[in-house]
DNA sequence: GCTAAGTATATGAGAGTTCAACTAAAATGG
DNA sequence: CCATTTTAGTTGAACTCTCATATACTTAGC
């Protein structure tokens, strides 16, 4: 009944969760050590910082910034309280609100970008070749697309 | 200084974090909801079945379930608290033990294995070519070589 | 309009993870 | 040998995440 994977399948399997892990324990170590953030909370900053204002409604963040909502506000609770985000309620649908970038809190992005940029390049783009690279992106685009709501 | 992503290649990461990220959700969601442990316990269990006399020492089994020896530690408490290991110290070294899984653990292993291979193919198998197969092989493996200690 | 259903967000408890500190036992090396 | 350093493993605290639930508002249906 259960197709079982080959041996081919189990590698690639075991190879797919190591190297993911490694990628993403390096992003946090990082982050954590150089920012004192955990890559969630970058990813957070992040996503406000391009938008319009640098602010942006609860759900649209949570989306952009590929989080849970439940986790989002927590995370932005955290995030207040540093004095990086800060949070205003809607007008036009006052069950929402707004989480807004302080500069203060654009500040800690700018501040932390660079190294996690070189981080990035480190556990991932340096490793692969051009090739690979372009192979990666459609099979990262194609989970994506198959596995987003 | 600072080598910036250009637009493919920020695209090609928030891709690769939204894609990982997507299949490990499902993962850990499948696992959870159907046989109660997250995904690292998984590993702990199948690392441990696939070791003679399904025993091993603490610190050999962090390795093979890419975990902590803290987070193992911890971990392997709470599987005992389940009956689904057991610890015994090791002789010839004092400082060490052995974790072993017992039949119980075994079978909760058994049980949930079905229904998890059956998630590693439909949020990522089954989403690829053959050919995207393996190269997402040749590429997490290049990874590995290169990030693991 | 008024009720029922749905949406946006918050919150609390429980569980897992990390980090730093700690214990205890081996290995190293004068 | 004895002192130092390394290794194996555990522990507790702080933090984050998940899940279920609660709250407040909005939209639909009648």
């Amino acid at each position: 009944m259960t197709r079982w994977l080959d041996d081919d399948e189990q590698r690639t399997w075991r190879d797919f969760l190591a190297a993911t892990q490694l990628v993403n324990e390096a992003l946090d170590r990082q982050l954590q050590r150089e920012a004192g953030m955990p890559h969630t909370y970058y990813m957070i900053l992040v996503a406000l910082s391009e938008a319009p204002e640098r602010s942006m409604r609860m759900s649209e963040l949570a989306a952009r910034a590929q989080s849970s909502q439940s986790r989002l506000s927590h995370a932005v609770a955290r995030l207040e309280e540093r004095g990086w985000v800060r949070r205003r309620p809607c007008d036009s649908d006052r069950r929402g609100s707004f989480a807004a970038l302080t500069d203060e809190g654009f500040a800690a992005l700018a501040a932390a970008a660079p190294g996690h940029v070189e981080e990035v390049r480190r556990s991932l783009f340096d490793v692969l070749t051009p090739e690979q690279l372009g192979q990666l992106a459609e099979i990262c685009a194609a989970v994506r697309n198959t596995l987003e709501p």
